[in-house]
RNA sequence: GGGCGUUUAGCUCAGUUGGGAGAGCGCUUGCCUUACAAGCAAGAUGUCGGCGGUUCAAGCCCGUCAACGCCCA
């Protein structure tokens, strides 16, 4: 093996080992799984990344999740599926294009819809290769034979065939409504798709002449340029201050229209002047009043947001700012403006391009969405589906009972188009799951498909079944739908989350999904979120080639507490880098110690406590595994493999094993090489799903075991389980002991800065009766060798003042034992002193804190009995300590 | 205005049924011990945000206040 760590040499290479061996397709039969999982498969559909983008660092914690939790599932002998695809993410991508045309010198209106689209799919072809490229780097052990793409054609089938069944239960209509308009990107948008924003602007006062000439009424608002679009002024009905007003008419300035004043109870008396214009085109609330009353409704937008035909010449074609500052002006030219104060106020702005929306009345299609969303919220209320953390379900109820239409028309170019043909004969509409060429209604050939696309989520929403085969009822349909897990970010609990559960749950009759894990949002040290403008993103794709993709994968597992955010920078992903270069030295070390050995398999081989020890504690981290990633606790499984392969075998089984390789007895040796050969395999399987690449790469070094599960690849090879003969309590107790033995040797070689090459004589004297005395007696080479002691003596310790002055030596108190290490002349009787004194304080404070329990008699009834049993051992163990301790001391007084 | 989250070691954070406070990084000391200096051995540091309550026992349960953050209106 080579000597250094690099995970370049060898990832790529392992990848193509796995696609090559067509690992990551489901296996024909899961008959083999006694996982707990029954003959369900284990599913997984990837929240697909938009087609446009560029994978960051989200991207790579999630997909990370999901491999995990599949590589897991698939050792488990599951059959598992990931579906991994992209999502053409109509407003963006068509963004990102028309941006490259315009860099160009060119436009979509020039080239026409056709060539557009065609351009649009090439773009997106070459992301798509490049979004599979970076999810392959960093992993991702997704099945890339069932790739799909929302606009596939068997997608948009089933996006076809959702919109007309939705459309033939009444659940679709059209109509002209108030919508959400971006006039950057031209289209309309839901009202999920805006963000509220706080904006410090004004509220502008004027006034607006009564027609009788009788005087005039004040009006406050925060958007004075549209009251070239006024129809009416509204007071509250029971405001006396304008009570005599009410069916009076003003002459709208700038305009030379006469509006009336009405009254209605939306009016707020006390916000500014108490009466409000009312613009019924772009406000939603004075739309309502504008209902109410009857009132005209002007539009005065252009859907690019330039001021329209229907305000006067001098205001056409201005932007809305514009038009903003010469109303101002004007109004004060008239005479009619008073003043205005700051004020913030919440402004709606695009989730894609944070433009400012224009509430604007269009035709538009929506989905009636109270029926689709009560189903929903059963699903959840029953169970049938489950958030990890358990809190997001509160986010999900919140918003399927707050749930308002849906608005899924939109005026672009790339997407699904709706499936509806106007007829210019007879005026109705056609709504087809095939292309008609005639009107269905009079026959006539004079038919036009609506210009419309769908919004995106409308077909993301029929992710979990559409990229199995839906509407077809194809074997893969049959066979991994439901799904078991979601794992994506909480800022789309509802954008997604929410619609593929309504649409699963109205085409398929089920839920789509049992889990949903909800990832933690990624920030950066200072805690901000990553985001392409503030440019503190990291690209995954640098740290996989700067740490690995294992470090990647890892370090994200590592800090991924359930339910928090994630800080990093990027040489946080030193955690598992390290950790990648442990594994591969301690493989490193072993493999050279395999020259010239004979393997026996592990069934021939009797265990010894050391042995027991080790497999005892494999097998608890195997346990911990389980329950981690049934839990998806993804730090604790990442804690526990760790703990295991660092602190318990490297650092001291493979250093307690050195004694047999270094003994001049072979057969020693070949028993000590292959309990390590079969530890290590069996670690690596335990670390796998963790720690891909290189566990498979070392695995692929490995010689063959005898009797071993015989797997060709460690990605197919079982999960280690929970053993009940592994279990060994007893002997981890007295493993413990000979742990602390050691370390507290190790401390006062420390403090007493012994060099390692001195080696000194070591004297444990044991409590009369302690179990772990023939632990020790039965492995002095093993503690001499980790303490680094020349002699070592294992006795009975008598109170006895000749026994405790030993010349030259100091001592540590363990748990029923002391240590004595004969230092010679280092030894300085005042630093002994201070030592044991601080010792000595330390274990009082216990003492102490025992004792009050001890003598409680509330304590001592009501408490569990095997609590108060365990404080009694605890108080007395600490007495014995300090009374040897006090001992000790005195008699280094003499 | 409504809801949720966070507050634990210098930093970033774990802590699943209440029963002797942990990790990673950083820091101190000693070691290039023939796997790993991306390492080994040892060590120091906490009024678990404040106050009050429940309990024999509270980082954990309840109330309240404060600060910060997010979502919805």
């Amino acid at each position: 093996m080579e000597k250094t760590f690099n995970p370049r040499e060898f990832e790529d290479r392992i990848y193509a080992f796995w696609t090559d061996g067509e690992y990551f397709s489901p296996s024909e039969d899961s008959s083999a799984t006694d996982g707990g999982e029954g003959e369900r498969p284990f599913v997984i559909v990837i929240p697909p990344p938009n087609v446009t983008g560029v994978l960051h660092l989200g991207h790579g914690l999630n997909n990370s999740i999901q491999d995990i939790l599949v590589r897991y599932y698939r050792m488990m002998g599951v059959s598992t599926l990931w579906v991994p695809g992209t999502d053409h993410a109509g407003i963006a991508t068509q963004n990102v294009v028309e941006r490259k045309l315009r860099a160009e010198g060119r436009s979509r209106e020039e080239m026409g819809r056709e060539a557009f689209v065609e351009e649009t799919e090439k773009v997106s072809e070459d992301h798509k290769s490049t979004i599979r490229r970076q999810l392959q780097k960093i992993g991702a052990s997704c099945d890339w034979s069932r790739e799909r793409f929302t606009l596939d054609e068997g997608l948009s089938r089933a996006v076809r065939e959702a919109f007309v069944g939705l459309y033939e239960r009444g659940l679709i209509y059209r109509g002209s409504y108030l919508v959400n308009w971006c006039t950057s990107c031209g289209t309309a948008i839901s009202d999920d798709e805006v963000e509220h924003k706080e904006i410090n602007g004004a509220i502008y006062h004027y006034s607006y002449p009564l027609s009788d000439g009788s005087g005039s009424i004040v009006v406050a608002t925060t958007r004075p340029e549209t009251m070239l679009g006024d129809t009416a002024v509204a007071v509250h009905p029971e405001d006396e201050r304008y009570l005599h007003l009410v069916g009076k008419e003003v002459d709208l300035p700038l305009t030379g229209r006469r509006i009336p004043i009405v009254a209605d109870t939306y009016v707020d008396r006390e916000f500014g002047s108490g009466a409000v214009k009312v613009t019924p085109a772009h406000d939603i609330n004075d739309r309502e009043i504008g209902l109410r009353h009857d009132l005209e409704v002007i539009n005065i937008l252009n859907p690019d947001g330039s001021l329209a035909d229907t305000v006067p010449e001098r205001y056409r074609g201005k932007t809305v700012k514009e038009a903003r500052r010469l109303v101002v002006e004007d109004l004060k030219e008239a005479g009619v403006y008073l003043h205005d104060e700051h004020h913030t106020h919440q402004v709606g702005h695009c989730y894609r391009c944070n433009t400012a929306v224009e509430p604007y009345l269009s035709e538009q299609w929506f989905v009636k969405m109270r029926p689709l969303a009560d189903k929903a919220l059963a699903a959840a209320e029953k169970g049938e589906i489950e958030f990890f953390p358990g809190r997001w379900v509160n986010t999900y109820s919140h918003w399927m009972r707050e749930i308002r239409d849906w608005c899924i028309s939109r005026q672009l170019w790339w997407g699904h188009r709706i499936p509806v043909w106007y007829c210019s004969d007879c005026g109705k509409m056609t709504v087809k799951r095939e292309d008609p060429t005639v009107c269905e209604h009079c026959g006539g050939a004079h038919i036009r498909q609506d210009e419309d696309v769908l919004d995106t989520w409308f077909s993301s929403g029929l992710w979990p079944f559409s990229t199995l085969g839906w509407p077809d009822k194809t074997p893969d349909l049959g066979r991994f739908f439901p799904t078991t897990t979601l794992v994506t970010g909480y800022d789309i609990i509802f954008f997604w989350v929410a619609r593929m559960v309504m649409m699963s749950l109205e085409f398929m009759g089920q839920v789509p999904f049992r889990d949903i894990y909800i990832t933690s949002l990624v920030r950066d040290k200072n805690g901000r979120k990553m985001s392409k403008s503030l440019g503190n993103g990291i690209d995954p794709l640098e740290v996989v080639d700067e740490y690995g993709a294992d470090a990647l994968k890892f370090t994200l597992a590592f800090l991924s507490a359930q339910g928090q955010d994630i800080p990093l920078d990027k040489n946080t992903f030193a955690i598992g880098s390290k950790f990648a270069n442990k594994i591969w030295n301690a493989t490193r070390y072993l493999l050279m110690n395999l020259e010239g050995r004979r393997l026996q398999p592990l069934s021939e081989i009797e265990l010894r406590p050391l042995d027991r020890w080790i497999y005892h504690r494999l097998n608890e981290a195997a346990g911990a595994m389980a329950a981690s990633m049934k839990s998806y606790r993804f730090n604790d499984a990442a804690h526990t493999v760790y703990e295991f392969f660092w602190n318990d075998f490297c650092d001291w089984y493979i250093e307690a094993s050195k004694l047999s390789l270094y003994s001049d007895d072979e057969g020693e040796r070949d028993r000590a090489v292959s309990l390590l050969m079969c530890l290590l395999e069996e670690s690596l399987r335990l670390m796998h799903p963790l720690l891909p690449f290189v566990t498979e790469e070392i695995y692929q070094k490995l010689p063959a075991i005898p009797d071993s599960h015989g797997s060709a690849a460690l990605i197919a090879a079982p999960y280690p389980r929970l053993q009940a003969e592994r279990e060994d309590p007893a002997t981890a107790a007295l493993f413990g002991a000979l742990q602390e033995l050691v370390t507290l040797v190790r401390t006062l070689r420390s403090e007493f800065t012994v060099p390692p090459q001195n080696r000194v004589a070591l004297e444990v004297r044991c409590d009369t009766g302690l179990a772990a005395a023939p632990f020790f007696e039965a492995h002095q080479p093993l503690i001499a060798s980790l303490v680094g002691a020349s002699e070592l003596r294992v006795v009975e310790r008598v109170a006895d003042a000749a026994q405790a002055s030993s010349e030259g030596a100091v001592a540590a108190v363990g748990t029923g034992f002391e240590a004595w290490v004969d230092l010679k002349d280092a030894v300085d009787v005042a630093a002994v002193t201070q030592r044991m004194r601080k010792e000595l304080e330390k274990q009082r404070t216990l003492f102490d804190r025992t004792d009050k329990k001890l003598s409680s008699s509330g304590f001592l009834e009501k408490a569990d009995p095997a609590v108060v049993e365990k404080e009694r051992e605890k108080h007395n163990e600490l007495a014995r300590k300090i009374e040897k301790m006090e001992g000790y001391l005195s008699s280094l007084k003499d």
